[in-house]
DNA sequence: CTGAAAGCGCTTACAG
DNA sequence: CTGAAAGCGCTTACAG
């Protein structure tokens, strides 16, 4: 109605359209485009005009035209495997996203937050206007995967099980796995407890996934070198919310149960520090009555009392990374690039000889 | 040349389009976009035929295509006052994006990270594909503020000073540094530094702005109130990154020199704890020698050794509630909602009598 | 139940 | 230096 040929638009409730620029500009659509896209192409008087007319109407030019025409956001997109602020509370992937954010500094891009919709991360992929995923925390046989396979979409995989025809980073959590409980094995520890994070409710039941699996199997590894074994009499695995109360709380479990464990293994430094806090109040020294190592290293594990074993694992590299790779996939430049990141055994002070019996 | 009538697009090299689809399938456009928006209204058979087509063909509907058509984006737009990567690094922006994040859950959305683009955060505004803003650290007399107004787009302010014709959410900082000092100054405090976050090389030399300077307001109120300011003697302020290590260093700094404090008033927590790590270091016994407080309640003021005195500031509800109002304004719902989130001084056991001088 | 047509707001060869 | 036209890929009244 109010869009009849006559009155392209400027009487409407909404905002301003490169039409309604023009025609108080008395230019066509395409000299508005020019101001602001080419200048070199219109007189400066006439852009100056333009620039006045926008100016009075409040315009800007729409960036989802833009960037339909364009066919680029200028976006990176970050597939999360849970909610916003379950995330944002880990400091894991607050180090990954102070990566990812490198390379966005650099290339001028944004970052979409991408969390599962309605309880799903496929439905979340097709409302996403970006031009590439970054996606954490899944297999490559997943859903998820062949749909972004499928779509062509640019993507890259991250600490998912090794691929070779897509761009992934990947870490070696089975040697990290490995290294820990070698180190704790090595102080004649027998008695050990294997602290870990909760899985989630996305994926009930399916046994131990990623980075988890893969340190559970690195320790595997350790434990049949002594033919010991996650079954063993004196090792047991308790799972708990990957917060710090949430290790402080599954420890005082532990430490209250018959035959305690003389060290702890956390998977996550954030739990292992909980955990120092739970024998802290128990009166237990660490690491004279019970050993405590984390992993990640985070910037805590350096300040905590006493300072912390633990693996280093370059979680900001690794967004940094995937950062790099994702954009090198969306212009098309690489092929399939992996990198596999390295941690390495930080002994600090939290583990020692295990006590005698 | 591919793009002739005849071929509508199935030969080229880019993602197939709603029109390859109704080709395969023997239908019109019109029928492919019904089979995914509105199944009602066409017959099963048919539609079973479009999506064996459009999975032949790896067809989704192209997102940037829908919101271009639907006037809406479904994401929420975060206008960052510093690079991703920095953001991240900060505990406050944590908290405050899971407040945010648990709206998005709420409202099935997803959160678009804007950082400045070269520099600034003006021009990162007209590139993001959002339904609207929330904007965070920035003054309501700033060019951002009057761009995003003349643009009509919604938005919502947070730690701006008070606004009245725009929705805003404020935390009462004034009151929160009056509280902090007056608690230093009833121990009996007269040598206080104050320890302060780095402003950003964002906004150089424009002295306080935003939160910090209405913390020292307070702070100066409570120091007249003793017959003080900020330029008595005894009286300093330094200077620091928003870190641990930065406020482990400039503790350090500040107990060499000549009288050094007795109380030190960080206005972020996880400086304080910096501050806790220095005395330590230095064998100052907190509070006996030195009394040491923070702001913000972040989990670890609870955790600290002594616990850390501080300020509680509703974080995680600053980031909700500005995502509520951004959400009715987006619906055009509410007009200018304004919110005040009351701190509270938490005294725990890092704050106590001035030793005798 | 299905299709031709207009339109979301922009940009970019192309012709003048 | 400027403008008419086609097109990015979709959706949605409208007419059948």
């Amino acid at each position: 109605m109010s869009n009849s040929p006559t009155d392209p638009g400027s009487a409407r409730g909404g905002r301003p359209t490169s039409s309604d620029v023009a025609q108080r500009a008395g230019v066509s659509r395409t000299a508005v485009s020019f101001a602001y896209n080419d200048p070199a192409k219109i007189s400066t008087a006439t852009r100056d005009r333009i620039m006045a007319a926008a100016d009075e109407l409040g315009y800007t030019p729409d960036p989802l035209a833009r960037m339909l025409k364009h066919r680029k956001t200028g976006t990176l997109g970050l597939l999360l495997p849970q909610d916003i602020a379950q995330v944002m509370q880990n400091p894991y992937y607050a180090q990954f996203i102070t990566g990812i954010g490198h390379v966005c500094e650099r290339e001028g891009m944004t970052l979409l937050l991408c969390p599962p919709l309605r309880n799903s991360m496929l439905k979340a992929i097709p409302y996403a206007a970006v031009d590439g995923f970054i996606v954490t925390g899944l297999e490559a046989d997943r859903g998820e995967v062949a749909e972004l396979r499928r779509r062509k979409i640019p993507f890259v995989l991250v600490d998912s099980e090794p691929v070779t025809d897509v761009p992934s980073v990947e870490a070696d959590d089975d040697k990290g796995g490995y290294d820990l409980v070698r180190h704790i094995l090595e102080l004649g520890h027998t008695r050990i407890a294997f602290l870990i994070f909760e899985s989630g409710p996305d994926q009930p039941n399916l046994g131990y996934r990623g980075p988890l699996k893969r340190r559970f199997a690195g320790a595997e590894r350790a434990l049949a070198e002594q033919d010991l074994s996650l079954t063993s009499a004196g090792v047991v695995t308790v799972e708990a919310p990957c917060t710090r109360s949430g290790g402080y709380t599954a420890t005082l479990d532990l430490m209250a149960g018959q035959a305690p464990p003389t060290a702890i293994v956390a998977f996550s430094d954030i739990m292992a520090v909980g955990a120092l806090d739970a024998l802290k109040s128990l009166n237990l020294p660490v690491p004279a009555a019970v050993s405590v190592v984390g992993y990640d290293d985070q910037p805590e594990a350096e300040w905590t009392q006493p300072r912390l074993t633990t693996i280093r694992q370059p979680i900001e590299a690794k967004g940094r990374l995937a950062g790099d790779f994702l954009v090198a996939a969306i212009r098309g430049e690489s092929q399939h690039p992996r990198q596999l990141l390295h941690g390495a055994l930080v002994v600090r002070d939290s583990s020692g000889q295990a006590p005698p019996t």
